[in-house]
DNA sequence: ATGGTCACG
DNA sequence: ACGTACGTGACCATT
C-alpha cells in the first residue's frame, strides 16, 4: 500500500523557528527554522518511508475565506523577516531532497492538504498529516493520521480519530465545531466570545454540534446563554472559516508526488551552502570532491602520530619532547562516571602534530614523562573536561594538575542551556573542520564498542586538534560576553576545588544503613500486608498504573488529577484523598518507605567504595542552566532532611577519621538576600539590614498586622509567598501550593507587591530586560538565553518569563557560595588546617574537622561565606556541628 | 527510553 | 483562554 507524508510547510517553518535557537551561516543567514525543518524531514523520511511525499504552503495575501470575512488572520503579528527570508532556502532545501512542493493562489496548506488526502483515501492509501495546526485534526480517518507537533518539533504526537475520542472526546469533524465555538485568535475568527476550550468541549460533549448548541440556547443558563445568542452568526462564519476546503482545483497528478530518494551528492551541496555539517556527518553524506566525509577526510590533513604499546619507545619520546609546546590534550575517559571510568588514552596537540597514545602506550617507563606533564602544575593544559579526566585519572593512581582552560566549560558558561556540550558541536557551532560525534565513533547503548586502537587513537586526535581551535573562539567569546573573570577567576579554578572534594569523599557507615534498612523492611511489609488486605487483593504498590486501578475503579475514590497516561496518584493527589478511605495514608507511608529505602539505604549501600569505604560524589558543573552545580553517583545534595524518619540517613554521613566531626554551614535566606540586593527594594533591604525574620515581616506587611500579631499559619502563607517571589510568582502556583483559590492567591501577591514596590518593579523589568537582550545575567555576568520569551505560545512565554525572573536570583546565589568554596580552599591551605571541604549542597557546605580546629572552623567558615561578597544587604551563615551530618543541625 | 513519583535547595 | 510555580537526580514500572 502507498503511504503519503503531507506536510504543513508554514506551519512547521513556523515552530521550528520559534523552538530552536538562532542560528546563523558564518555569513549570518539566519538558518534555525530550516534546520528545525530538516531535521523534522529527515525524521519523517526514516520513521514513515513514505511512497508519496508533499509540503504545501500559504500562497498570496488573500484567500477565499477572505472574500466572506475580511478580517480573516487580521490581528496575526507580521512574520518576522529572520524567518521569511528562510523561506526561500527551505523551497530549495527541499529540491534537493527531490521532495515535491505546492502552492496555489488564493488556498491555504490547509486546503492542498485536505484535497490531497481525500484523493489519496480515495485511491485507498494511507496518508500521514504533519502539522502544528490543530484544526487539521478534522482530516483524521481510519486511513489517514495527523501528526502534530510537540515542544517544537522536537517531538509529534500522533492522532487517529480514537486518540482524538480519548484526548477530547470528539469526532474528527467536530474539531471544526470545537474551532466555531472558541474562536482562534491568531486566524481572528471570532467564536464566541468568553467561550473557550473547556466551555467549548463542555457544550459539544452536550450538544454535539454548533448547530445544535445554537438550537438549544434557551437551554443555558446565565451569561452564557447571552452569549450565544448575541454570537450566533459568528458562531456559525467561525465555523465555516474553521472548515478545511478540500476541493482544491490541484493542476498535479497524484503519481507526480511520489518521492525516490534523495540523491546525496546534491543534499550534501545544499547542506555545504547551509552550513549543515553535522548532518552531512550524520547521514554520511560525500563530502567534497566526493570522498565520503568521515572522519579520515578531515583527519587526513592532521599530521598524527597513534602510540598503540609501550615498545614504540621512539615516539613516546618524540612526544614527551613536544610537550613543552603543548596546546591541547584531549583524555578520553569511558563512562558516565568518572570515579569508574576506564581511560583509553590520550592525545596531546603539540608542535604542530598530534599524538595520540592509547593508555597501555603510557604504563611503563617510557610513558614516565608524559604522566609527570600531566601531574604538572607549571604546564599549562587546554582540554575538554578535564575535571572527569582528573578524576578517572586519579583511580589510576596518576595525577592531573595546570588545566588552564577547558573547552567544555567554557561552552557552559556561554551557553548554559546547551545540554551536550561535544567537541563535535562546539566545533560546528564555531564553523571548524567537523569532528565525528563520539557516537559516530563508539555507537551507544548496548552497541558502545570501542573500535580498533588505530582509529580510537584517530578520533582521540581529531578532538585534541579541535580543542586548540575552539579554545581560541570561545576566549574571545568569553571576552565578547564579559565573562572573562567569572571564567578564570571562578569556574576554572572551581574545578580543581570540587575534583579535591569528589577524591576525597565521604564516609558512609554500612552498618548504620543497614539496621535502618532493617527496620524499614519491618515496617513495609507490615503496611504491604495492611494495604493488601484493605484493597482485598495484592497488586504491585509501586506502580502507579496498578495503583490507580485499585483507588480509582476498585475503591470508587474520586479522581483529583490525571497524567497523560492515566490517573494521578501523586503525594498531592493522595492527601486530598485521606478523609475518603483509610488505605490512603498507608500508601502515603508506604510510599515514603520504599524511597528511604530504595533510593537512600539500598541506594547508597552500592555507591560506597570497597577500597575506600565512602562514597565519592561527582559534582557537575556544566548541567544546571542557572549556574548551580548538581551531583550525581550518588546525588548528596538531595538526602533526606524535612521528616525525621528520613533525616535518620544523615546519621550515617560521618567523618573519615577518630575524633573528628562533621561541620556544616549554611546562608540564611540567601535568595531573598539576594533579591533584596539586586532589586534594591528598600523595605525588603531594611528587614535584612535589621536582621527580621523575613517570613513574619512577610505576613506583616502582606497581612497589615503587626508582628505579634502574626500567628503560624500567617506566617506559613507568607513564607509560600516568598518562595513564589523567587520562582518567578503566578497566582495559580501560589494557590496549588497552599490550597487556596486562585483569586486569594491573586490577593496575596497583590498585597505582596503593594509593599514590596521594589521587587515589583525589579519583576516588571527583568522581563522587559530578557525581551529586549534575549538573555539575563547574575550579578557576576552569568548569562542564561531565553529565547521563547517571544514565543507566542502562552505557556512558553510564561515560562521563560518565570525564568527571567528566577535566574538571576538563583544564578547569583550559586555564584555566591561558588565564590566561597575557592576561597574556602584556599583560606584552608594558607591557614594549614587540615580540615576537609567535602559537600556543596546549594546553600550549604559540609566539611570534616579535626576537633582542634573545631574553634578555628566555627568562626572561619561562616565569616568566609559572609564575606564572599559584598551585597547592599549583609550574608548570613549559620554554622552547626556533631559526630555525623545528622548531628550537625 | 519514557513517564511518574519523590528526595533536596 | 491558555496551564504553571524555579533548579536538580534516582528509582521503579512500563514500552
Amino acid at each position: 500500500m502507498n503511504k503519503w507524508v503531507l506536510i504543513d510547510g508554514n506551519s512547521i517553518a513556523n515552530r521550528a523557528f520559534y523552538a530552536i535557537k538562532p542560528l546563523t551561516t558564518s555569513a549570518g543567514l539566519n538558518t534555525n527554522a530550516v534546520f528545525g525543518f530538516t531535521t523534522m524531514l529527515l525524521r519523517l523520511l526514516e520513521e514513515e518511508k513514505p511512497s508519496h511525499m508533499l509540503v504545501a504552503f500559504d500562497a498570496g495575501k488573500v484567500t477565499f475565506r477572505h472574500k466572506d470575512y475580511g478580517d480573516y488572520k487580521g490581528g496575526r503579528a507580521k512574520t518576522p523577516p529572520e524567518l521569511s527570508e528562510q523561506f526561500p532556502l527551505m523551497k530549495e532545501l527541499l529540491r534537493s531532497f527531490g521532495i515535491s512542493q505546492y502552492e496555489l493562489e488564493g488556498y491555504e496548506a490547509d486546503d492542498i492538504i485536505g484535497t490531497l488526502s481525500r484523493i489519496a483515501e480515495e485511491r485507498g492509501d494511507e496518508v500521514v498529516i504533519v502539522t502544528g495546526d490543530k484544526d487539521m485534526l478534522q482530516l483524521a480517518t481510519d486511513r489517514v493520521t495527523v501528526l502534530l507537533t510537540r515542544k517544537g518539533v522536537s517531538e509529534v504526537e500522533r492522532f487517529s480519530p480514537a486518540a482524538i475520542k480519548e484526548k477530547y472526546g470528539l469526532e474528527p469533524l467536530q474539531i471544526i465545531d470545537l474551532k466555531g465555538l472558541m474562536g482562534d485568535p491568531s486566524d481572528n475568527i471570532p467564536g464566541i466570545p468568553g467561550v473557550g476550550e473547556k466551555t467549548a468541549l463542555k457544550l459539544l460533549h452536550e450538544y454535539g454540534s454548533v448547530e445544535e448548541v445554537l438550537a438549544h440556547s434557551d437551554e443555558l443558563k446565565g451569561k452564557m446563554k447571552e452569549k450565544v445568542e448575541q454570537h450566533k452568526d459568528d458562531a456559525i462564519m467561525s465555523k465555516e472559516l474553521a472548515t478545511i476546503f478540500r476541493e482544491v482545483p490541484l493542476e498535479r497528478e497524484p503519481d507526480e508526488l511520489a518521492y525516490r530518494g534523495y540523491d546525496p551528492a546534491a543534499l550534501a551541496e545544499a547542506f555545504r551552502k547551509l552550513e549543515f555539517r553535522s548532518l552531512i556527518e550524520r547521514l554520511g553524506l560525500p563530502g567534497e570532491g566526493g570522498a565520503a566525509a568521515d572522519a579520515s577526510a578531515d583527519a587526513a590533513e592532521l599530521d598524527i602520530v597513534a602510540i598503540a604499546s609501550e615498545d614504540e619507545t621512539d615516539k613516546l619520546s618524540a612526544m614527551a619532547d613536544a610537550l613543552a609546546q603543548s596546546q591541547g590534550v584531549y583524555i578520553e575517559a569511558i563512562g558516565e562516571n568518572p570515579h569508574h571510568a576506564v581511560v583509553l588514552g590520550l592525545a596531546v596537540a603539540a608542535g604542530g602534530r598530534v599524538y595520540a597514545a592509547a593508555l597501555e602506550a603510557l604504563q611503563g617507563e617510557a610513558g614516565a614523562p608524559i604522566r609527570s606533564w600531566l601531574a604538572d602544575a607549571g604546564a599549562p593544559k587546554v582540554g575538554y573536561d578535564l575535571h572527569k579526566a582528573e578524576l578517572a585519572l586519579h583511580w589510576l593512581g596518576w595525577e592531573l594538575r595546570g588545566t588552564a582552560f577547558d573547552v567544555q566549560l567554557a561552552g557552559y558558561l556561554l551557553d548554559p542551556t546547551d545540554t551536550s556540550q561535544t567537541i563535535s558541536g562546539l566545533a560546528q557551532r564555531y564553523g571548524l573542520p567537523a569532528v565525528p560525534t563520539d557516537e559516530s565513533v563508539y555507537g551507544k547503548g548496548a552497541k558502545f564498542k570501542v573500535p580498533d586502537t588505530e582509529t580510537m587513537l584517530r578520533h582521540l586526535a581529531v578532538k585534541a586538534d579541535a580543542i586548540v581551535r575552539i579554545a581560541v573562539r570561545q576566549k574571545e567569546d568569553l571576552e565578547r560576553d564579559g565573562m572573562h573573570r567569572l571564567y578564570y577567576e571562578l569556574e576554572q579554578p572551581l574545578s580543581a576545588v570540587l575534583a579535591g572534594m569528589e577524591k576525597q569523599g565521604i564516609v558512609v557507615n554500612a552498618e548504620a544503613l543497614e539496621q535502618l534498612g532493617r527496620e524499614l523492611e519491618r515496617d513495609i511489609a507490615a503496611t504491604m500486608t495492611e494495604i493488601y488486605r484493605l484493597a482485598g487483593t495484592e497488586f504491585n504498590i509501586n506502580s502507579p498504573k496498578q495503583l490507580g486501578d485499585i483507588l480509582f475503579d476498585k475503591l470508587g475514590l474520586p479522581v483529583i488529577k490525571k497524567t497523560k497516561t492515566g490517573y494521578s496518584t501523586d503525594a498531592d493527589v493522595l492527601e486530598k484523598l485521606e478523609p475518603y478511605h483509610e488505605i490512603v495514608p498507608l500508601i502515603l507511608h508506604f510510599r515514603q518507605l520504599s524511597k528511604l529505602q530504595s533510593t537512600y539505604v539500598e541506594g547508597l549501600l552500592k555507591e560506597i567504595r570497597r577500597d575506600t569505604g565512602k562514597v565519592h560524589t561527582y559534582f557537575r558543573q556544566t548541567i544546571a542552566a542557572t549556574g548551580r552545580l548538581s551531583s550525581q553517583f550518588p546525588n548528596l545534595q538531595n538526602i533526606p532532611i524535612r521528616l525525621e524518619e528520613g533525616r535518620k540517613i544523615r546519621k550515617a554521613f560521618v567523618p573519615s577519621e577518630e575524633g573528628w566531626y562533621i561541620l556544616a554551614a549554611d546562608y540564611s535566606q540567601i535568595e531573598l538576600r539576594v533579591l533584596a540586593h539586586i532589586s534594591g527594594d528598600e523595605r525588603l533591604k531594611e528587614a535584612f539590614i535589621n536582621d527580621l525574620d523575613i517570613h513574619t515581616k512577610t505576613a506583616m506587611d502582606v497581612f497589615g498586622v503587626k508582628a505579634e500579631e502574626v500567628d503560624a499559619n500567617m506566617r506559613r502563607q507568607a513564607k509560600a509567598v516568598n518562595f513564589g517571589i523567587v520562582y518567578g510568582i503566578s497566582d495559580f502556583g501560589l494557590s496549588q501550593n497552599l490550597n487556596i483559590t486562585r483569586k486569594e492567591a491573586a490577593a496575596f501577591i497583590d498585597q505582596y507587591f503593594a509593599a514590596f514596590t521594589g521587587v515589583r518593579a525589579y519583576m516588571d523589568n527583568i522581563v522587559a530586560q530578557a525581551r529586549a537582550d534575549g538573555y539575563v545575567t547574575t550579578l557576576l555576568e552569568r548569562r542564561r538565553y531565553l529565547p521563547e520569551i517571544k514565543a507566542s505560545n502562552f505557556n512558553l512565554r510564561s515560562f521563560a518569563e518565570r525564568t527571567a525572573m528566577n535566574t538571576p536570583i538563583q544564578g547569583t546565589a550559586a555564584d555566591i557560595i561558588k565564590l566561597a568554596m575557592v576561597r574556602m580552599h584556599e583560606r584552608l591551605k594558607e591557614q594549614g588546617l587540615r580540615s576537609r571541604m567535602l559537600l556543596q549542597v546549594h546553600d550549604e557546605l559540609v566539611f570534616e574537622v579535626p576537633e582542634d580546629e573545631l574553634e578555628t572552623m566555627k568562626t572561619l567558615v561562616p565569616e568566609v561565606m559572609e564575606n564572599a561578597i559584598e551585597l547592599d544587604v549583609p550574608l548570613k551563615a549559620d554554622v552547626h556541628y556533631g559526630v555525623n551530618w545528622y548531628e550537625a543541625k
